[in-house]
DNA sequence: GGTGCCATGTAACGCGTTACATGATTAT
DNA sequence: ATAATCATGTAACGCGTTACATGGCACC
């Protein structure tokens, strides 16, 4: 996954590992935190399965810069991906489902309690998202990954409601 | 997060793997395809963990049955899960996003194909989980789940014409 | 003098995915 | 016959997470 996107921010222009992730934090707006790290380990696979080449570029004092370009391969396979269609899973893997599910499951702990504890954090989460759309600095396929949040969680606030009716003890 | 599933499961009784396997199936409406492998493999870290114990039953023919239960500390690792804020992060890794995200990153395919497959591919999941949904022999806690998705999907739905009108090319 | 940014990574761990292996019973 | 179900696992891989390590520069 991280590996496409990187693969197409090098399409974009070929970049340095630390660049990569200032790119990758601006493109993703913020909802994927990511370790430097990983960054590194991931363009080290990619530079060993020959997508991605690596030029250096000394530089005075500082460590010299590992500039990564793509391949032939590699923008043949970038290509791939992108026209491929997705494959479409609904996972539903966050938190707070299972949790719902697993307080029915067991029999334990207040589900009243954990959704209004959750649509508390939903309405902080909206109020974020909104506030980083509106930013002047953003670029239009980041605003529109921001409204897909914003969607995700107005969809998940939708849910709380009906699980409160359903889940609240009735008289 | 399986791990706790599983502890969830067996709070209600205790299982073997096998069991625990059809359990986690019935309960997750199968939104979460699980190779059974993975139970026994997390059932064997619960143990190692001390959050589980395991019964030998012996039976005729068949394999011996490893019925495992929760030890104390697993009850108490389980409530502690159960009660504790549910952490929100809005993650958006699912591949269509990610795509669209990168091929305007790199400038290549065809964003408008790619929404168009992918609605319909949502429009058969849909139908999928409504099907689902309405019959009789799923839980509460399953059916609710499902609503969960269903919502999810008819969100993505929505930003896909969004994102429609926003990398239609205009005029 | 300390904090943060630029720039590079390594190591260990968790955990999901896929594939493979075994063997008996029951239903078609 | 053979497919599905019951019941157990192992092995290898991918990849995300967390933490740690290094070192100079610029700014307050």
């Amino acid at each position: 996954m991280l590996k496409y996107l990187l693969l197409a921010l090098l399409a974009e222009r070929a970049r340095h590992g630390y660049e990569l992730k200032t790119a990758f934090e601006e493109l993703l707006g913020g909802t994927w935190p990511l370790n430097i790290g990983q960054i590194y380990t991931t363009l080290a696979r990619l530079e060993q399965d020959g997508l991605v080449e690596v030029r250096l570029v000394p530089q005075e004092l500082l460590p010299d810069r590992k500039v990564h370009a793509l391949t032939e391969t590699g923008t043949k396979e970038l290509e791939r991906w992108l026209t491929e269609d997705a494959d479409v899973q609904v996972r539903l893997r966050d938190d707070f489902y299972l949790k719902i599910l697993a307080q029915s499951a067991a029999g334990v702990g207040d589900p009243i309690a954990l959704i209004w504890g959750q649509r508390e954090a939903f309405f902080r989460a909206l109020a974020d998202l909104a506030g980083q759309r509106s930013s002047d600095t953003t670029r239009p396929a980041t605003a529109l990954l921001l409204d897909a949040a914003i969607l995700r969680v107005e969809a998940d606030l939708k849910w709380l409601d009906l699980a409160e009716q359903q889940l609240k003890p009735r008289p």
